[in-house]
DNA sequence: CAATTTGCCGTGCGCGTGCACGGGAACCGT
DNA sequence: ACGGTTCCCGTGCACGCGCACGGCAAATTG
């Protein structure tokens, strides 16, 4: 289907068009200074023939340098933005294939002032397209309205703004995978439906600080308690704060929570700190261990799921939906190429004892 | 990290080396008629400023066209070896980014001849890789040599031969695979052991033809076996034998084990074709559904996963095994990039009937 | 010693595109 | 009629590399 034979050239556009080469080349990057006859000549023939400009040859001439900025939260090493970075690394190596480098411009999620900031680097970079997660949404939107006007593209990736300026979206579907979440946690009795009396949740949560940051959990948790007035409707569910910034508090916070509601059975945790619990229910419940459900595939989430304190973990291959993002960028930057779809919702991975080590 | 301003070319190892750009390129495609002294001239200057070709230019120049084969059994639609094809097929948007070509050359894996015309046919081409799954060993063993001699790199997918001539090998776990494939089967009762006395499991096989092939879904059924010993040892395992060329006779085979059998709770079947025995499941066990357990992401499988009649699939990308296959091939080729890991297993994916819709 | 071969090596051209430069024609105003 | 714009357009060079061609010196041959 291909024929590579002979391949056509802007030279044999050019002719064809009765033009010479720079027209077509006019044409083809719109940069004016061509008559409309000429316009519509050279649109006409590359449209019958089909010319596919040559890369090679453009990414050779041109050699200049594009590059691609990652707008991130900052983090330590195995906390859940390190996972999306890492992503970036990944497409690396595809985006130097075509001369574009990869940027990380990090802030700190808890400081609204450090995002305005990095947004200025960000711009002073002056980069031909910009992956970012609307962790800010207010001020998200501000610098989409400048990315927008200044023609750069960009890409949401975790969660997006509600808006339509954006190439591609690269995320979870939320709600599902709080069904999922619940699913998982209560398979097991599922045909012994009577047990499900004997049954009591816990569901972890984190002390938010007040700020203007969006919690994408709450959809997930929304399809979580679907699930349970769905199927079990007649099962206590319990919530309990823990302050993820005092992890010495966490035990205890635990301790006593299980003090005063004893009989629980399943525990649930929707954002990916899972593993900031696993400590405190093998101390606490080493005799009969809750069956726990978290997100995310951290490191510590791992290995507290080989030791067998979780049960399953949920994974939304953020490292995946970085990479994807900025490959989608870097297709439509190099190829001009269009994404397949916008909104891009990925696969939910389900991890277990069993199937974690070829992760 | 990169100082992209001042890109090293040819032509500045040639300065640094005190020699011309002709007999750098000697060097770099050893073609010989080059002085030991200028040979290592150039090598050391190579390794010391750490050059790498540029690769737009030497593609433009270059302009050949290769092609990598990929060798697979012949399927029709919804079948297991489809799923490879549609990797080869994302393949090759990457693949032509690099002037290369993916063909796909086809056999009856049922007929032992015509896989050795089709390597023929594939020798024919004379292929720059070759991706292939070696459903005949012996005769993929000659092939292989073949290969090897022509100095023809080649990757295995899905199964391997025990040899080391591969460049890459992409494929599944077995053994862990028919581990989890037991978890996911008797998770549901981990927590109430005392009720595994009342559980029976049905394995389903198929019959097989006697001829040379391989069957890799033994050792999966050590996994399974394995784990049942360990978990489960009381609990009686049955085995039964369809026919999948005659799928109207799947029924009647199944209405009778089933009532030679009666108190079936768990089924399992260990290669892709759970979806032959769905229907069977749901008209003659339409009151109480054992918990069925199966393998691989077809289109009726997923459907069989969406109807409730199987409650999970395993899955092992077999898409992205020849699409990753691939890649290493023209990276290796084009690239000069060795991979990174010869033998890749992958993944297993676990899949529900509330996380296959974003598959 | 002349003629030829062999071992090494440098140079020039072409791959297809981006872009700067300059130039011709038409149009304007004086 | 003439200088000055404006609008369009063609050409030449550069990008970095592969490869063919030819050349020079040393080694070999008759």
């Amino acid at each position: 289907m291909e024929k590579e034979k002979g391949k056509i050239t802007l030279k044999d556009v050019a002719r064809m068009a009765g033009v010479s080469r720079g027209t077509v080349d006019r044409v083809l990057h719109n940069r004016g200074d061509v008559s409309k006859r000429s316009y519509d000549n050279v649109m006409r023939v590359i449209k019958d023939i089909g010319y596919e400009p040559n890369i090679y040859a453009s990414i050779l001439a041109h050699d200049q340098n594009r590059s691609v900025v990652l707008l991130l939260p900052s983090y330590h090493t195995g906390e859940y933005w390190e996972m999306a970075a890492r992503g970036a690394e990944q497409a690396k190596a595809y985006a130097r294939t075509f001369n574009v480098s990869i940027e990380t411009v990090l802030y700190d999620q808890y400081d609204i002032d450090s995002f305005r900031e990095a947004c200025i680097q960000l711009l002073g970079i002056s980069p031909a397209a910009v992956v970012l997660a609307p962790v800010f949404r207010n001020e998200t939107a501000v610098l989409t309205a400048v990315l927008r006007e200044r023609g750069i593209p960009y890409s949401y990736v975790d969660t997006k703004l509600e808006e339509d300026g954006y190439l591609t979206f690269y995320g979870m579907p939320m709600y599902k995978s709080g069904y999922l979440c619940a699913e998982l946690l209560f398979d097991s009795i599922s045909s012994v439906p009577e047990s499900a009396d004997q049954m009591k949740v816990a569901i972890i949560r984190i002390e938010r600080d007040k700020n203007r940051k969006s919690d994408p959990t709450v959809t997930r948790r929304e399809g979580f308690f679907d699930y349970m007035t769905e199927h079990y409707p007649n099962v206590e569910i319990r919530s309990v704060f823990i302050n993820p910034r005092d992890p010495g508090s966490i035990i205890e916070t635990l301790s006593s929570f299980f003090e005063s509601n004893p009989g629980i059975t399943h525990v649930a945790m929707f954002n990916s700190r899972v593993h900031l619990i696993a400590p405190a229910l093998e101390t606490l419940r080493a005799g009969d261990m809750p069956r726990a459900v978290g997100f995310d595939n951290l490191d510590d989430n791992l290995a507290a799921l080989r030791r067998g304190s979780i049960r399953y973990l949920i994974t939304q291959h953020t490292d995946e939906q970085t990479r994807l993002a900025i490959n989608s960028l870097v297709d439509y930057l190099v190829l001009n190429k269009e994404p397949e779809r916008r909104d891009n919702y990925m696969h939910m991975d389900i991890l277990s004892r069993n199937n974690v080590d070829d992760y």
